[in-house]
RNA sequence: GGCCCGGUGGUCAAGCGGUUAAGACACCGCCCUUUCACGGCGGUAACACGAGUUCGAUUCUCGUCCGGGUCACCA
């Protein structure tokens, strides 16, 4: 028997399964041509970041708008740094945004889909099949040096200015040990991993076509990279090829970080025998510090975490619209023209992403998400309200909760028609627009414009008091009130007013602006007649007799 | 340092050799208007720099500068 096939049985013994035998477990697809297969493979290492819900968003639109398949794995394959419920927290953050995949990981202990397990730790067995004909291909080989041996390589390697650092070739010293010899340490248990034997030539360039740069070229993957860890983990550049072959993916959208390590991916493709996939490097999304650009940092920066929108009452809808926004910039102009189509209808195209970092805008945003809100009838915009309120603002919801009815009401003055308001951005807007609507929350304003006396107000407001009829629609009621105004010496007229402002004590802007002072307690709010509706006659004259009150003492 | 990617108004960005260099957000002004909001109209503001190729470069080439990434038994 050939050294090789010797040295597979050693480090495999248990391993009986083929390469073939996989090919056949996980065919290939049967999907339309151009369907896209993609993935959103994040480690559990952290809450649900923007930059990861960015990334995922692509995955699921580029399968979608292909008729194809996304499915979230998750790469568990760093002890060190996983932290106890990070799978939990990246499904609930999806699930938050409404970002569906078709396949994967759904739950702490659950997944669908043919072509799992969908958590690395679970796949072992998996990448051992293609270690073992690796290594009796000759491609693969152990590697006893300790991470002491290593480091002191790296002080070499710097010491001496080579131009590419790593372990290779020459300094690759496990690369050519005898059988014999590797036979003796792995008997003797001397810890090991597995490394790739590169072939590659760093005088040689290699292109690839990447989906969203077009060409990069780069010199040919020289190291003897990590396969295997001492614990029998692949690293991720080794399940990267496997997972990503055998669940059939055909796009690998991932941040740009990882181009420099496209060489490395081929070669691995190549070596195990696998079709490379195709590359759609994303760019990160980044945050402004002081003139400069730096990648939004989960450590640094509230708004990198998702949980941070919901917090502050962004509508899903609102941060997805924003971030297609970023990810193809003619989303807005198809956005105007379908302005009730599903977000995942939209035509999106890996050619139009921006190659560059762009600046997380969060003022931008909110204006993004004005439009959505002002899209969302007063029912909806309830609804999301009374959602976002019981969990963050409590004392709100049960002021809102009360009477759901009312709130439904309150919220669509002025919604829902041809040109809706656009003044709320997030859900905790509305409890400060909405205040006054509520007897509980009303804290009233009573300050009139300059040119009105105490006076003036008590005496226009029982003027208006005599002739409220709650019964008459909109045009009637701002008749009544322009009828007040000539008798107690202001006019109907505002222009009027301008050219000879001497003539009057105010105009009709400033009448309605005592009633809507006294029955609402503030100066600006939407159509005062709607505002009347709701609160209902009662309330109404309540608040005027209590603002006449106010002004005669 | 080696390798790689990028650089159009404050921000996001169209643009693929000839344009008055789109549009959106923000900002300013005007109009509409009973306030606010909406809407309409208008305005300020950009091709990093230097060579080359060309009749002509924001667009192509090279260099410089600046930003970013990567050189792990992390992903």
């Amino acid at each position: 028997m050939d050294d090789n096939l010797k040295l597979a049985e050693l480090l495999f013994p248990d391993v009986t399964e083929t390469v073939d035998d996989l090919e056949r477990r996980f065919p290939p697809r049967s999907l339309p041509q151009d369907a896209k297969v993609t993935r959103f493979a994040p480690s559990p290492t952290g809450f649900l970041h923007i930059g990861g819900l960015f990334s995922a968003f692509v995955d699921v639109l580029a399968a979608k708008s292909s008729g194809g398949i996304s499915f979230l794995r998750i790469e568990d394959t760093d002890k060190k740094r996983e932290i106890a419920d990070g799978v939990s927290g990246i499904i609930e953050g999806f699930r938050a945004f409404g970002v569906g995949f078709d396949e994967g990981v759904t739950g702490f202990d659950t997944e669908t889909g043919d072509y799992g397990p969908y958590v690395q730790s679970r796949r072992a067995s998996i990448y051992h099949v293609v270690a073992k004909k690796l290594v009796q291909e000759g491609l693969a080989y152990p590697c006893f040096c300790t991470e002491d041996e290593l480091s002191a390589l790296r002080e070499k390697q710097e010491a001496a200015g080579t131009l590419i650092k790593g372990y290779f070739g020459e300094w690759a010293t496990c690369r050519n040990l005898t059988f014999a010899e590797q036979e003796a340490r792995i008997k003797s248990g001397t810890p090991y991993v597995l490394r790739l034997r590169s072939s590659g030539d760093g005088t040689r360039k290699f292109t690839f076509d990447d989906q969203i740069r077009g060409k990069i070229e780069m010199p040919e993957n020289i190291t003897d990279a990590v396969l295997l860890k001492t614990d029998g983990i692949p690293t991720y550049h080794f399940a990267h090829a496997c997972d990503d072959h055998f669940m059939r993916v055909t796009h690998v959208i991932r941040g740009d970080e990882w181009i420099a390590s496209v060489p490395l991916h081929i070669a691995l493709f190549r070596a195990c025998g696998f079709r490379p996939v195709k590359y759609v490097h994303v760019a990160p999304v980044m945050k402004e510090e002081n003139g400069g650009k730096r990648k939004l940092s989960k450590r640094k920066d509230p708004e990198a975490a998702v949980s941070y929108f919901v917090e502050e009452g962004f509508p899903k809808e609102a941060v997805l619209e924003y971030l297609l926004t970023l990810i193809n910039s003619n989303f807005e102009d198809w956005r105007r023209a379908n302005p009730a189509a599903s977000l995942f209808d939209f035509p999106f195209s890996f050619k139009k992403m921006s190659q560059s970092g762009a600046l997380f805008d969060l003022v931008k945003m909110q204006d993004v998400s004005k439009n959505v809100v002002s899209r969302m009838d007063g029912a909806t915009v309830a609804q999301y309200t009374l959602e976002w309120a019981r969990q963050y603002d409590p004392d709100f919801y049960a002021v809102i909760s009360a009477d759901t009815d009312y709130l439904r009401q309150v919220l669509s003055i002025d919604r829902g028609g041809a040109k809706p308001r656009k003044d709320i951005a997030v859900w905790s807007q509305v409890k400060d627009s909405v205040s006054y609507l509520f007897d509980a929350l009303y804290t009233p304003d009573y300050t009139l414009p300059d040119n009105l006396s105490k006076a003036d107000a008590a005496q226009i407001l029982c003027a208006w008091d005599a002739v409220y009829d709650p019964a008459d629609d909109k045009d009637e009621w701002f008749r009544k009130i322009k009828g007040l105004c000539e008798p107690l010496g202001y006019t109907p007229n505002v222009k009027e007013y301008k050219k000879n402002p001497d003539a009057y004590r105010g105009h009709v802007g400033d009448v309605s602006t005592v009633i809507r002072v006294a029955t609402t307690g503030r100066r600006n709010t939407p159509d005062l007649h709607a505002i009347h509706s709701v609160l209902g006659e009662e309330k109404v004259r309540a608040r005027v007799a209590d603002a006449i009150a106010y002004y005669e003492q």
